[in-house]
RNA sequence: GGCGUCGUGGCCAAGUGGUAAGGCAAGGGUCUGCAAAACCCUCACUCAGGGGUUCGAAUCCCCUCGACGCCUCCA
């Protein structure tokens, strides 16, 4: 049985879906504006974990991810760079998808963008004016009217009255309460608009979710995702916005990872302690970002820094070490052994899913993948054939694909491979006049090339890393 | 100040009423010409601190201290 930590009930939960074996997911995706850093990727990492793991629980998932291309920072960007904001937006919308991609994130159902969402969103806002649960104001914005839904505030467990005393009007804003937040802004000169009821203009940021959610979704949804920054108040307006609109409730499970954490503190553009996905892909293999992220929680901040990404380094070369053949001169298991390797790979499966099943513990399941690696190694060390090893391999396979794992071993260009065997080759003739300085020669000039070599008595096996 | 999440070994971290998983790091060993990799062994009488409930608590309740997030844009 599967039990999803619900932010709304802050409660864990058993996960009933509104349809049988179909999950309605979707995740706030990205303003695109700037390059995505390691933070967004966390996230992004975070529901793709989800949303495979569902998959592999057997249900059809149909996973919505906006993107974001209408929004102030979009604009202000663009002008500075004297550009067309759709434009801007399209080259960084192009290039989150590579990153995704990179991550080895599997790319959304669909995608939808605020730009080609405009006659819904305008729809929306006009029902919301009609059931009077927003009016427009003389200087042509339009605002949702916080007090005419009765539980404003119980996702982030706020209440209107508290809220109060804090709140301020900006500049140029004609708001009933202070609290009320834009629907549809009204267009400054110079600054891309739409035409609307309500003069030109352009969406506020939460509309758009409500709105993309209905297209791609319908009224009802089994998962909404996010970063917990969301919470409040994007999360919360959406719930105000989409169920005034269909007087029905709209999300069953709110779920919201923690934020990356940089220096102890939240990895954020405002904060500028980032790390691009780019800069971070540079450097270090897709694992290792995933395995940073599965080897924690993901409701609670991830420590990111030399040590916790060293550790998620060596955990990745760890469950490799599992998958490698078996020995040259490996004799056999006896038939009890071998059947005992099976029987982890089986143990090992039902604790990894009994892990994933209470909220997604990766970490919990990570753990189970490390013991069947200390079985499968065992059982090479002591013997056991590539056919013996073969199906506690597969199981290591499967499993640790289901958290989106590639656990590639590095390539290099192929035709480097014949030169490297041909170097081997000599150096073994080498060892056997025991001419060791020249020997270990060799092995530090490839190791520096990034080839690794390792001696055993059957003789030098290499691999790149 | 308000709301929320949380504090487990040097680090990351599981466990949420029955007596502390796993990984990294560290130390010792097997193997090796030496390495590397792999394997074996060691590594928290204790779960921020203090009360309480219970036969029994890291796990439930209360208080204190501390961290982080949100309350303005944010994954």
């Amino acid at each position: 049985m599967l039990r999803i930590y619900n932010t709304l009930s802050r409660k864990t939960e058993e996960f009933v879906t509104l349809e049988p074996n179909k999950v309605r997911l979707y995740v706030c995706g990205v303003t695109v504006y700037n390059d995505a850093h390691v933070g967004h990727a966390m996230s992004a990492l975070v529901f793709d974990i989800i949303r495979r793991y569902l998959e592999y629980r057997g249900y059809a998932v149909r996973h919505v991810m906006n993107f974001t291309d209408v929004d102030d920072k979009i604009i202000n960007r663009a002008n500075s760079l004297g550009e067309d904001p759709l434009k801007l937006a399209e080259r960084y919308i192009n290039d989150y998808a590579q990153n995704l991609a990179d991550l080895n994130i599997l790319p959304a159902t669909v995608n939808p963008r605020v730009s080609g969402t405009m006659p819904l969103i305008i729809q929306f806002i006009q029902g919301l004016i009609e059931k009077g649960h927003a009016y427009p104001a003389a200087n042509g914005d339009v605002y949702f009217r916080v007090t005419s839904d009765d539980d404003y505030g119980r996702l982030s467990g706020r209440k209107l009255e508290d809220m109060q005393a804090g709140a301020r009007i900006e500049i140029g804003e004609e708001k009933e309460n202070p609290l009320d937040f834009a629907l549809w802004k009204a267009a400054k000169p110079g600054e891309i608009f739409w035409e609307s009821p309500w003069g030109k203009g352009r969406p506020g940021w939460h509309i758009e979710c409500s709105a993309m959610n209905l297209a791609e979704l319908g009224e009802q949804i089994d998962i909404h995702g996010g970063g917990n920054d969301l919470v409040f108040p994007h999360h919360e307006n959406e719930i105000a916005q989409s169920e005034s609109y269909t007087g029905k409730e709209f999300a069953r499970y709110w779920v919201h990872n923690g934020m990356l954490q940089l220096g102890g503190e939240k990895m954020s553009k405002s904060l500028g302690n980032i790390i691009s996905i780019k800069e971070f892909l540079s450097k270090h293999d897709a694992d290792v970002m995933r395995m940073l992220v599965l080897n924690g929680t993901y409701r609670a901040p991830l420590m990111f820094n030399d040590e916790t990404l060293g550790a998620a380094e060596k955990n990745v070369e760890r469950l490799k070490s599992g998958l490698r053949p078996a020995s040259a001169s490996a004799k056999g298991l006896t038939d009890g052994n071998a059947s005992g390797l099976t029987a982890l790979a089986e143990t090992a499966k039902s604790n990894f899913t009994e892990a994933m099943d209470s909220d997604f513990n990766t970490a919990g399941a990570v753990a189970a993948l490390f013991e069947l690696v200390k079985g499968i190694n065992t059982a090479r060390d002591n013997g056991a054939t590539n056919d013996q090893l073969q199906p506690a391999q597969s199981m290591l396979r499967e499993l640790s694909g289901v958290h989106g794992l590639r656990l590639q071993e590095k390539q290099g260009s192929g035709d480097a491979d014949k030169f490297i065997n041909l170097l081997i080759e000599v150096r073994s003739e080498v060892r056997k006049q025991k001419l060791w300085p020249l020997s270990d020669l060799i092995r530090d000039r490839l190791k520096e090339l990034g080839v690794t070599l390792e001696d055993s008595k059957e003789g030098t096996t290499w691999r790149w890393g």
